[in-house]
RNA sequence: UACCCGAUGGUGUAAUGGUAGCACAGAGGCCUUUGGAGCCUUUAGUGAAGGUUCGAAUCCUUCUCGGGUAGCCA
């Protein structure tokens, strides 16, 4: 269905080609996305999305989702769903048969020493039921490896509190001081831990810390927490764990358990990986390890990428949700009409690197139109009607004329669409004192009605304010397709649609949800949300055959843009997913166009 | 100014010691029964200064600027 991108190079398939040709994992290739199911995932997840499955795609390898769930109170089930069902849209006829999942309810296996988990891919074992993994479902692995951590004298039990840590670890120019409690027995180490799992101790009065180095210029050397206590349900293991672990140290356990080999995350965890790698090796594991590679996350003009923000936004109503078309979520991308195609080509035309970077918006619109241009089939609508008589054909007169479906793909075909003696035209379309260049109707000027006639306007009627109200033209009856003059050149071409057929639809028409390009700077995004993101036009006339549009599906609607069919069943009404390039505004004009 | 990372047109991203290329955006043109699409042309770049070299965006030194890191968040 969808074309493969092509494939660019970057330094982190550069550092994978050189793995595969040194044999570091004997050829295999298994990454993972791993996102906290504390939010929805938005366009800066697709790009790492893309990375990790691309990357699996392309060395025949896999890519694990994993729910990064080791916080119990900022997590929740609701979101597990969400994520799950925004990756399968965003890989569907890509990548989904790299989706690597795992037999429902299965938990790592001990081998001895090890332990380890083996994947199921999407292709394989079709009939069983798999899911995604869970970080959570090594809590039990993960409690071992950590006593082993105590065992070693390479981790200890801190009963300083969460202020005197902050407190003790120093700055990041000053060195720390160790805590009181660094040079506890193992026995004492192993007791402690133990009664913490158990229950025994209140939130925050202990942690489990590794020993590293307190002096470590790298403030995430100085002795981090492993696990903190927390007397919370979690949304997965219920009631049984009172602690939980750290990110830090879950995160390297799971990608060794899943038997990742490139662990890709963004830049921020760069000054993480002397620990995730000291972790690793600490515990002896046998090699090769799974490392990771950082790049920089993404940012996009006229939106906010932040979790913190795009919840506001939901939570405050600013938008209608987490899928609100203008919300640069992948559901809020997927309802307002963007392909998943589009948004692989914009995930893989935008690079990685390490530099910080912004997109322009225009890029993803045109990545959008790029794959709309191709697919979406054509249909005639009137956004904003006014109405077009053409005196010199009789009343009730009914004609079919053929429209072609897509320019593009002649094997989209084409459709016969009603033409009659009273249409709809887009009221923009008409100027009683046009700019200079003004190629459409005008009184006493020609134009031509896309697949019919060319008509010329010989009169403006209006109403007692002064506004047009109805155009009376003249059609040249010869000049439709075929006819004798059908080959005479009229500067423009304009659609419409024939009254007497037209269907009544809602169009929401959207911007930027942002005026200022850099929402995110100079502090309060909120004063520079777009006031006119949305615009609602009722009483628009579109063609018949749209009655039986699907919702989900886009069309292109000719001169106007790309719309797609909302969900609402009983009613017609078109989300606008982008608009058409316009050159005409370009040049000065207003718009062209609604 | 502790440590780490980064710096190539307006925005991104290639070039891995040998002609600075591509895309988007911008400008101009051709074509057009979508002012769409397509096609052609074009503007614009290696942060600075030294050094190595026949040759440097690339290697070295210093500087400048930007970002990250001091959660019992991820």
């Amino acid at each position: 269905m969808s074309e493969t991108p092509p494939i660019s190079q970057n330094f982190i398939r550069e550092r994978i080609a050189a793995d595969l040709a040194e044999g570091r994992y004997g050829g295999r290739i298994h990454t993972r996305f791993p996102p906290e199911p504390n939010g929805r995932l938005h366009i800066g997840h697709a790009k790492s999305i893309c990375l990790n499955f691309g990357i699996a795609r392309d060395a025949g390898g896999l890519c694990n989702l994993r729910m990064d769930d080791t916080n119990p109170v900022k997590e929740d089930l609701a979101y597990v769903n969400s994520i799950v069902e925004d990756v399968r849209w965003l890989i569907a006829d890509w990548a989904d048969d790299r989706l690597g999942l795992k037999p429902e309810g299965a938990l790592p296996q001990a081998d001895g020493a090890d332990f380890f988990l083996f994947p199921a891919s999407g292709s394989a074992d079709r009939a069983a039921r798999r899911e995604a993994f869970f970080a959570s479902d090594y809590f039990d692995a993960l409690y071992e490896f950590a006593v082993r951590l105590v065992k070693k004298g390479k981790a200890y039990v801190c009963d300083h509190t969460p202020e005197e840590v902050d407190r003790m670890r120093g700055a990041p120019e000053a060195a720390g001081r160790p805590s009181a409690y660094r040079d506890r027995s193992v026995a004492e180490n192993l007791d402690l831990f133990a009664r913490m799992k158990e229950g025994e101790f209140p939130d925050g009065s202990r942690t489990l810390r590794a020993k590293i180095n307190m002096d470590a210029p790298n403030v995430w050397l100085r002795d981090p927490v492993l696990y903190r206590i927390r007397h919370t349900e979690h949304h997965r293991t219920g009631r049984r764990w009172r602690i939980y672990p750290m990110y830090d140290f879950a995160h390297c356990l799971s990608d060794y358990i899943e038997g990742i080999t490139h662990s890709i995350c963004t830049l921020e965890f760069e000054v993480h990986r002397p620990l995730y790698d000291w972790i690793l090796e600490s515990l002896e594991l046998p090699r090769p390890l799974p490392r990771q590679h950082e790049f920089a996350r993404l940012n996009l003009t006229h939106t906010v990428l932040s979790k913190r923000k795009l919840l506001r936004l939901v939570e405050e109503k600013r938008v209608e949700g987490w899928d609100d078309p203008r919300m640069p979520t992948i559901a809020g991308m997927r309802r307002r009409g963007y392909p998943a195609a589009a948004v692989r080509a914009f995930c893989e035309r935008i690079g990685v690197a390490k530099r910080e970077n912004t997109i322009e918006f225009a890029l993803l619109e045109h990545c959008v139109r790029e794959e709309l241009n191709r697919t979406a089939l054509r249909r005639f609508a009137v956004l904003r009607p006014i109405k077009l008589v053409i005196t010199n054909l009789p009343e009730g007169r009914l004609e079919e004329v053929t429209a072609t479906n897509n320019p593009e793909d002649p094997a989209a075909g084409s459709r016969a669409i009603p033409f009659g003696r009273e249409l709809w035209i887009e009221r923009d379309d008409f100027a009683e004192d046009p700019p200079p260049k003004y190629f459409r109707l005008k009184p006493g000027g020609e134009v031509r009605l896309k697949n019919a006639y060319i008509v010329k306007c010989e009169e403006a009627i209006k109403d007692e304010a002064g506004n047009v109200v109805e155009l009376r033209c003249v059609a040249d009856l010869d000049s439709k397709t075929g006819g004798t003059t059908a080959n005479r050149k009229v500067k423009g071409t304009i659609h419409w649609v024939a009254a007497a057929h037209a269907l009544d639809a809602e169009a929401r028409l959207y911007e930027a949800l942002y005026t200022r390009p850099d929402p995110d700077k100079g502090g309060d995004d909120l004063s520079a949300l777009n006031p006119n993101s949305l615009e609602t036009l009722r009483g628009c006339k579109v063609e018949p055959s749209l009655a039986e549009a699907a919702p989900g599906v886009v069309f292109q609607f000719e001169r106007l843009g790309y719309f797609v069919r909302s969900e609402e069943k009983e009613r017609l009404v078109f989300l606008r997913t982008v608009t058409l390039r316009d050159s005409w505004s370009k040049v000065g004009h207003p718009p062209a166009r609604p």
